[in-house]
DNA sequence: GTGAAAGCGCTAACAG
DNA sequence: CTGTTAGCGCTTTCAC
């Protein structure tokens, strides 16, 4: 095996105090004594166990992210926030997929304790409440991060959703739309859509001509924003809707291709604007406007807080919001 | 703090060898004694302390991971795989990004060797001897997986991409196509692109009228595919190209966005083909025909393949290559 | 079957 | 400044 801390103090002549001072720069060490040690650590090429030193110091320098599943590019973004702010402060991540299974969430964030992650990033896409329990119970420090429900007076970063909701749909009828649909997913009582319906419907109220269109998707992918095209293009032509705005990206997304496969042209048909902002959203053609969520920053929000709470255990804040942004592309035209 | 296997063997009234042979099932305890012990590992809600444990068994259950971007979606796919595999031997993963960059990648595996990891993935995008030596000084198991470039006799889990690029192209010109460009990138002895060009070349050779077309894109992003849009439509104009096959689904998607802004048609006006099938690749319009790399698949087979290894140290196999497709959509059409 | 004791590799008082 | 010692929480001989 590697040479341990014995190894290095045996070659060195000295006590294995003495190198751990050294290594850790822990106290004062003659110069002389200091450099035997480093070269003896150089000879065997030491290199400090983490794991023994985490058992006596308690400190893993470890979180644990819970994700639902690392192939969204949406999380795939938050997680590149924890991970590189986390590296700034010598924490590392230790990455589990739940795929949206609730006792998946349950045992990882279990596992996690076990392996000594002193926080815990939850990032869920279902509200339960054995998950909030556990995370409670689990007593480190934590971020519940959900893009589609929320727990009231829970840790989390999020952005406005009722402010960014109403500003989209504010755009959409500055550039002259009044039959705007709003696509939404299912209701329910955690359901963030409730702020960003809210929103929508806040805009609509206050101009005249504007009337509340609301669609529900069955699901949050791609393919539900697909598969809902060929009864949404019937509402469309129905009640004259000239600009759709969607809760999320995927819906956009996944409207826009039926809209390709069947001739419909974005934006000349019809304007499509969409929430989130996912990596795609910049790639596709047409660019999709849409509501920027800063994915990046909540994550590296996210474990700031939890390394701020590391170092001082009281921390107030508990819901943090961050800005968020129109973005105008070319999805969405006046009429 | 949270209760210790101590705290369990007081309250259950017997010695701590006792606790830990029944969580562990590691020796026969009687029923009596068992039950005690269950009892107190309840009331107490123990949960062993996996850093202590694996300072003893010397075994961490962690596998590491150094990645460039998980923001690459082929990335995060090999991640989902290696992650999903991981987790059925209880293996958890360790995540750290290089983005890219040399002292990173070293300084990581480095870092993960201390954590006591069992084995490496690295899925690097860069060649660098280095690198090498240190994968094979920190003497665990690794895997090297790198999209761009080969290393000879080193440990990975690849595709055959001569072949691929050979039948993609006679794909193209059983479509009809005779002038064909073949989208590379930079030359470099190590690069996969050798292969991929050989297997090209080999196409065109063997049908009349058909002539080697090479271009060179910047880099391998979206970004460097949209970049050559303009000189590459000039080229396409003096030669008559009908097709273009991208050594990358990046450039491919980068040139379908700079023909779309430019009213050049897919596939009307050019055939576009890629090469990794990329999450992109599928639901952009028009769908891009391409190469499927099992991106997941490599990521399975890879932890597979370390695990295998953690449990006989002598494995044979040390490049394993996988099945590919080449997967027909709508951005290449009969001519 | 069960307990006592040693020890994994390291840090952190405590003496000197 | 430096060495000795006592653990961190757990597994694993080795006796009984």
């Amino acid at each position: 095996m590697s040479a341990t801390i014995k190894d290095v103090a045996k070659l060195a002549g000295v006590s294995i105090s003495t190198v751990s001072r050294v290594i850790n720069n822990s106290k004062p060490v003659s110069n002389e004594v200091k450099k035997k040690v480093l070269d003896a650590v150089n000879e065997l090429g030491y290199k400090p166990n983490e794991v023994a030193r985490t058992l006596v110091t308690k400190r893993s320098y470890l979180i644990g992210v819970v994700v639902t599943d690392i192939g969204n590019s949406y999380i795939a973004e938050m997680v590149r926030g924890i991970e590189e702010v986390g590296k700034m402060y010598n924490y590392d991540i230790l990455l589990c997929s739940s795929y949206g299974d609730l006792e998946a969430e349950l045992k990882f964030m279990q596992l996690l304790k076990r392996k000594q992650v002193e926080g815990i990033i939850l990032l869920s896409e279902i509200v339960n409440e054995e998950v909030i329990d556990k995370l409670d119970e689990l007593k480190i420090p934590f971020v519940y991060l959900n893009r589609y429900f929320y727990i009231e007076d829970f840790p989390t970063v999020t952005i406005d959703d009722y402010q960014a909701s109403y500003e989209m749909t504010n755009y959409l009828i500055n550039l002259g739309h009044r039959k705007i649909a709003y696509v939404t997913v299912n209701e329910d009582e955690y359901s963030l859509e409730n702020f960003k319906i809210a929103g929508y419907r806040k805009a609509i109220e206050e101009v005249d001509g504007c009337e509340e269109i609301l669609y529900s998707a069955k699901g949050y992918s791609i393919d539900d924003g697909y598969e809902m095209g060929r009864d949404f293009l019937k509402l469309r032509d129905k009640l004259g809707i000239t600009a759709v705005f969607c809760s999320h990206d995927e819906h956009a997304i996944g409207l826009m291709n039926y809209f390709y496969d069947n001739n419909i042209r974005v934006p000349e048909d019809i304007s499509v604007a969409g929430y989130g902002d996912i990596k795609i959203a910049s790639i596709y053609r047409p660019r999709l406007t849409t509501v920027k969520e800063p994915h990046y920053d909540i994550g590296a929000v996210a474990i700031r807080k939890i390394i701020k709470e590391l170092k001082d255990k009281d921390q107030k804040e508990t819901i943090i919001k961050l800005p968020f942004q129109i973005v105008k592309r070319e999805s969405c035209e006046k009429i």
